[in-house]
DNA sequence: ACTGTATTATACATACATGAACGAGACCAC
DNA sequence: GTGGTCTCGTTCATGTATGTATAATACAGT
């Protein structure tokens, strides 16, 4: 019928902040992702890379998961990728047979290495556009949306 | 400022605040996926129902998928999962045989709204977990980002 | 009319994320 | 010990995203 002109309610809440968080966020992951595509990494990798370098040792697929917040049947794929750039190498753990380590390659650490230095150029980029207050303000409030 | 090339000092840039932004907008997009689980949606489908809501009548998938920000391969796939839901359909352009347009069903419009009470309500409750001026500095430093 | 080029949607391969179900192993009562 | 239960990693199904290739159609210049 007439539901075209019906008095609907405002329909005022189509730019929320929180939308242009969600695309602020986008936009830094796809720089990211770009900048990390330029050595043959992607976001996750490079995260997985850094948990284990981080760590200095062979982590488990579970405490890998558990750092990277995410659950244990994305790590087992996440690592088959590892594995087949030959990045990482799966290494049965002695004391616990039903564990899986994942320890870091020569070639994954050197990889983990640049790709750190691509996220730190990108990160110093996109901190160039901020002024010092506004950097500031955004890191309170994000402090305060944990 | 010597982080460009620093011979490597402690390893104090683990949490740059790109960082904390990029984990924030994830619990963000997680609470809206959670809320709109509660409805049968994800964001994707409550994105592109809203985009058909507000443009009013049908729209091609590739208008569609340039108000959505992504490529039209997705929103192939995206469509097929809201035909199979019920929500759209797909209607031959009479103008240009190559366009399918897709066409928002009643069913489509009533968990459109119902999906945006529950995006609404999310948003309100993230809200106020911010002051009145964190919020403002917030929208500030976003608007930068742009 | 014909011919190249652009655009449309789609199919396919791939990447990354989740959750459910499962076999294998560890561990704790008893 | 044996039985129940928890934990480990994997597999599978699914959702969401990308990029590439392709068939059909539209359209421009000749």
């Amino acid at each position: 019928m007439n539901e075209t002109t019906a008095p609907a309610p405002p329909e005022r809440m189509t730019q929320h902040w929180t939308f242009a968080m969600l695309h602020a966020a986008q936009a830094i992951g796809d720089s990211l992702e770009t900048a990390l595509g330029r050595v043959g990494l992607s976001m996750a990798k490079q995260s997985a890379l850094t948990q284990l370098a981080q760590a200095g040792e062979p982590l488990t697929l579970s405490e890998l998961a558990a750092r990277l917040s995410c659950v244990r049947s994305n790590i087992t794929q996440l690592v088959d990728r590892l594995e087949a750039d030959g990045l990482v190498k799966r290494i049965d753990d002695a004391s616990d047979r039903r564990s899986v380590r994942a320890a870091l390659t020569a070639l994954g650490r050197k990889k983990q290495v640049a790709g750190a230095e691509e996220v730190a150029r990108v990160q110093a980029e996109i901190t160039r556009r901020l002024s010092a207050a506004e950097r500031r303000a955004l890191e309170i409030a994000l402090g305060s949306l944990t």
